[in-house]
DNA sequence: CGAAGTTACGGATGCCGTAATGATG
DNA sequence: CATCATTACGGCATCCGTAACTTCG
């Protein structure tokens, strides 16, 4: 058994069983790819693959097993390099991240700022997606850490841990009749036309389950993934805005009214995550801390040895997560 | 890196940075190994082992981890063979217990028998030792499965499940004078030379645990290792025997007097331990069933995936240990 | 017929073993 | 001086890439 085969395999079950897109993605040729599985299928007896004729169609029991291990001991080899990399140049690498718009464009930026300042050496990357993008990318490793709010379930391969906490703000034009009104109910709001985010974006859900506790069912006449597209419509007259409180600039936004939510929704938490078993650049401890200082590096090393999420959340209960503002 | 390399510093540590040992036990040569220990530094751009000139005198604090690493690496290897030969050959191969004179010479004999009968093309192989020897070669992998009482410490890095409670008996020869007492206590039993097991083997510190609770200090005039020789100092008269319920046999020794005790001292718990992450092989499962009939194939698959000996005694609060007799 | 996989073959790399050399304690 | 590690070198296996062939949809 050689490690090569160990690549080959996994990388071909990762392309849908494709041995030519795999040697593709491998740099090399078709029939070595094809080659070296024979070889290591005839080595342990079985074959890994289930081929109609001369086309692989799946997997076979023993072959998901097989990749499955092969998976994780070459997540293991990645380790022994990133291992090696911390001890030779501690202060060099890459760092790559996957994130939400909402993160993106309002709370990351200080952060982003004063980590190229410290680290002027680890080439950043930031990929922006969907929560199923973004669980994907740091599931497969592309990307070394994952943030987002939502959908907890798609994270099941990763350690997420708690960030931060926040809720919402209501936006509306300054001439708006809600402008002036001290304390806002959700009924209030309820009686407008709604601009906020998709389904599956930035607690969306959290605000969905607070009207329907209420018995409201409040009318959103427009949805979209980010805060600008959503605060453009609120400009616009079509109706009283829902975002993130971070994603509200008072400075920048001074020509909307910002009413604080938060006593009508659930706060929301927001998480960062990697994978289970990654061993982590101490520049990315840093990143987390910066992002979140009582996320320390030993606080997170634990969360590394725990086995669940429920294990993180024990972990975390005695922990206090702060609310962003 | 190739497997190989990993093999090699793997060994090399193991035979205490010794390269021409770790070339004898991989049945290779030196010259290569020490070849490719540099080659695999040269590619990670770090020593694994520290050099005093030429000998090599420890592992660098990254070789450390990268040792560890490889370790691990090379476990799931042998997972992907042990996986395959389930495939291929589902009742062939072997089965490697490490077990203490107890087991072996009282409790193991009929599971044995059965097992053989049942499994004609496995091979079986016995270690008897100390429990520190039990729990080395069950760590190393010499052995598959550990059998032992005590000394749950030494089998960390295993994972330990219950088999069964026991108690002891008293073993006296017929004539003499406790031979006939209804309801032994501690204090009659103290009252008597003692010949019982020595310190660490067949739950002996349970039994100096309950007579320093009762302020007694009886006199051991005898220890050793294994029931047999307790039971033949027994009959020249040296003293009264204290041994595990499990070591009398009324047949054989019909003509010694057995008296329970297991009013006296606290229950010991015999459990059956294996490498955490090993990958067993069905009829490893179907022997710890013979062995322990409450530990079904999916409760201990329940307990590999525990991360720690906490959550198995957690998942282990609710079902009843059977109490051998 | 096009896309995908296996077979065939030649070249080059690299691994291993023996022998020789160099350090170490 | 005996043990142990590295260097040198030659043979051999193996891995890879190109090209040709085969098979499936």
């Amino acid at each position: 058994m050689k490690l090569q085969q160990l690549r080959y395999i996994h990388e071909v079950a990762q392309q849908g069983m494709n041995i030519s897109a795999a040697a593709l993605a491998l740099h090399t040729s078709q029939p070595g790819v094809s080659k070296q599985i024979m070889m290591l299928e005839e080595e342990l007896g079985l074959a890994i693959f289930v081929r109609n004729g001369k086309h692989l169609s799946g997997l076979t029991p023993a072959g998901v097993k097989i990749v499955e291990i092969a998976r994780d001991i070459l997540r293991r080899t990645d380790n022994i390099y990133t291992l090696a990399k911390e001890f030779t140049a501690a202060n060099k690498g890459s760092l790559s991240l996957a994130t939400t718009h909402t993160q993106s464009r309002y709370v990351l930026p200080p952060v982003i700022r004063k980590f190229i300042a410290k680290y002027p050496e680890v080439a950043l990357h930031m990929h922006q997606g969907t929560p199923l993008q973004i669980a994907e990318l740091a599931a497969t490793g592309t990307a070394d850490l994952a943030i987002a709010t939502e959908a907890m379930e798609l994270f099941s391969d990763l350690i997420m841990v708690p960030c931060y906490r926040w809720n919402r703000v209501i936006l509306v034009p300054q001439s708006h009749e809600l402008a002036h009104v001290k304390k806002l109910t959700l009924a209030d709001v309820a009686r407008f036309p709604l601009v906020t985010y998709v389904f599956g974006f930035t607690g969306r859900s959290r605000l969905d389950e607070a009207f329907d506790a209420s018995g409201l069912s409040p009318h959103v006449v427009f949805t979209a993934a980010d805060a600008d597209v959503i605060k453009t419509y609120v400009r616009l007259g079509i109706g009283v805005g829902i975002v993130a409180n971070m994603a509200w600039d008072p400075v920048k936004d001074i020509d909307l009214i910002a009413l604080d939510a938060s006593h009508l929704f659930d706060y929301s938490v927001t998480r960062i995550g990697f994978q289970r078993g990654a061993v982590l650049r101490s520049y990315i401890y840093d990143f987390i801390a910066m992002f979140s200082p009582h996320l320390t590096r030993s606080l997170i090393e634990q969360a590394q040895l725990a086995a669940s999420q429920d294990e993180i959340d024990q972990l975390f209960a005695d922990i206090e997560i702060p609310i962003y503002s």
